[in-house]
This record gives C-alpha cells, sequence and structure tokens, in this order.
DNA sequence: GCCAATTTAATTGCATGCGATTTAGTTGCA
DNA sequence: TGCAACTAAATCGCATGCAATTAAATTGGC
C-alpha cells in the first residue's frame, strides 16, 4: 500500500486536528465573552483597528462575505458592533466597535496566557510553529492561485 | 494594546488559516474522485483496514457520530462504502469500502505528490512540522480533558 | 433472570466556510 | 452623458463540526 496514503503520513490531518484541538481550547476561555471562535477572530481584528469594512475584515481573516455577512449579524445582535453603510460609497458597509465590544477587550486579556499555558510551547516556540504554517500557507495559496481560477484575461 | 491579543501573534489563527488553505488546495485534487476533504479523510482510514466501526472511524479522526453519520450516509448514496448493522452486537455500525471505494486509492494515488509540490516542503519538513503539530494536538487534549469534563466519578 | 448503568449511533439545533449567484452602487471611458 | 465593467455585500445551497439529547442494544452486578 502506497505509504504516503496513510492517515499518519498527512500533514493535512496533523493541521486539521491541531486546528480543532485549538478552537476546542479556546471553547471555555471565549464562553465568558459569550463568542465563538471565529467571532473572536473578528474581534481581534476590530480591536487593533476600531472600524474597517467587510472587505477589509475578509482580507485580514481570508474569509469571504458569505461567511461574514451572517457573523456579523450576530455580533450585533449581541451589541458588540455595529454595521452602517458608508455615505460616500453605498457599497460598502463599516463594522465598528460598541462601547460593549471595547469592554470585551479587557476580558480578553488573559486568554492568550492560558492559551500559551495550554499548549506546552514558549514564546519562541509558538513564534516558529507561527511562521513556519504562515510560510505555508502563503506557499499554498499562491500555488492555488494559478490553479484553478476563472481567468480574468481570456 | 496588549500585544498578546494582537491577530498576527496568535499561532491560533496560523493554524486556522493554513488548515483552510490545505483543505482549498485538496478541492481540485479531489474533485475527479467526487469526494470533499473529510470524506477524503474516511477513505484514508478505509483504505488501511477495509472495514471500520463507526467509533473506530470517529476515534481515529477524532470526529463523533454527528459528524460521521450524515457523511458516511453521503458516502453510501454515492455507492463508496455499506452501512450495516452488526449481527453480533446490534450498537455497531460496520463501514466497508465497496469496490467502487477500493478503486478510488488508485485514482488517489497521485494526490499527496500534487500536495507536496504545493507545499514547497521536503520529506523530512514535513514530517517534522507533522510531529510537532500532534504534538500540540496532544498537549490541547490532554490540558482540555482536565479542564471542563462531566466527571464521571462524583 | 432482571434492571440499572453503559455504550453506540442517530437525531436535532446551531455556527461556520465556501462556491455561486444576486443586488446595489460606483467607475471608467467611448 | 450613458452604459458596460467592476466592486462590495448579501443571499442561497450544501457540507461540515460539535453539543445535547434520544433510541436501541448490551453488560454487569445482585
Amino acid at each position: 500500500m502506497n505509504p504516503l496514503l496513510k492517515l499518519d503520513s498527512q500533514l493535512c490531518f496533523s493541521l486539521y486536528a491541531a486546528t480543532r484541538a485549538m478552537t476546542a481550547a479556546y471553547g471555555p476561555l471565549l464562553a465568558p465573552l459569550g463568542v465563538t471562535y471565529p467571532q473572536y477572530l473578528v474581534l481581534l481584528v476590530l480591536w487593533e483597528a476600531e472600524q474597517l469594512s467587510v472587505k477589509d475584515i475578509g482580507e485580514r481573516l481570508q474569509l469571504d462575505s458569505g461567511t461574514l455577512t451572517p457573523l456579523l449579524k450576530k455580533l450585533e445582535v449581541q451589541g458588540v458592533v455595529t454595521r452602517t453603510r458608508d455615505d460616500r460609497d453605498g457599497r460598502v458597509v463599516r463594522v465598528s466597535l460598541t462601547s460593549r465590544g471595547r469592554a470585551l477587550e479587557r476580558k480578553a486579556t488573559h486568554i492568550p496566557r492560558g492559551l500559551i499555558c495550554q499548549m506546552g510551547l514558549d514564546l519562541p516556540g509558538i513564534a516558529r510553529l507561527r511562521k513556519e504554517l504562515n510560510a505555508l500557507t502563503q506557499t499554498l495559496r499562491v500555488a492555488n492561485a494559478g490553479a484553478s481560477p476563472k481567468e480574468k484575461t481570456p
């Protein structure tokens, strides 16, 4: 049997499993904030920028409006963000933190610490792994960008 | 602002992004087989074992019946696997490959090669990253196992 | 042998992701 | 100016994941 087809030789599965384990680890830490993991990611970028368009958030998190629109609506219902059409450009929806959303940042302060403990890695180890993964993501994205896309210049 | 709360310092996001990029990279390679990425993972374990219970598959992939049952039903409809109640133990459902499912293994032979090319890593590099991620998954799982679970011994 | 505890799947409900299409709005240029 | 091309969100459909509950079957202990 092809050894490269064994589950245990698949980097993809290690990634897949690690991501789900990581998301699960966040669960208990995010519960007090009342947000899910993807919602937390949106908050992370908003805590850095205060106000962004849906497109901006999508570029940062690599998610499209099909995922973000319903997610942002939930955050809006919870009173964490506001969504308003841009006056200048009616296509754009600007997402801003409410005071409640800003307050969540303080409640989230300890979360990275909690995760770092659970991961059993030191900061340099984390940074190294992070860089390797970012490089992998980049490589995959570039390789795939030229693969199947509907060519813009026929 | 807390530097540990910046998106770019989050290992979780690097993982999350890498996993999605990886899954996306599989898309074009799996399309000819007519299966999705999680379905492909199920096939990987069945190609190794021919026949497994839903529980066995779940342990291998760390997925529960809530995810596997509908997924396996789809594979059954496609004629790739069969699902049959065990005679000895009526609780167990045995999942087996059909000849069509076995035949897919041949069509999948080149897939690992294709991915390896796209990843831009050599085999040792892949193995190393794989081990680091497996260790991380293990650590997270252990750390979380003791955290919130409904204690079995009150 | 009987029944409570356990085990295995299935079911239900909710929250993503993402491809494909639609809608509304803007821009560029003949 | 007028309109084709483009852009940003929203919408729709489908396939996961996962928590919680249910249903069916088995097991263990008395």
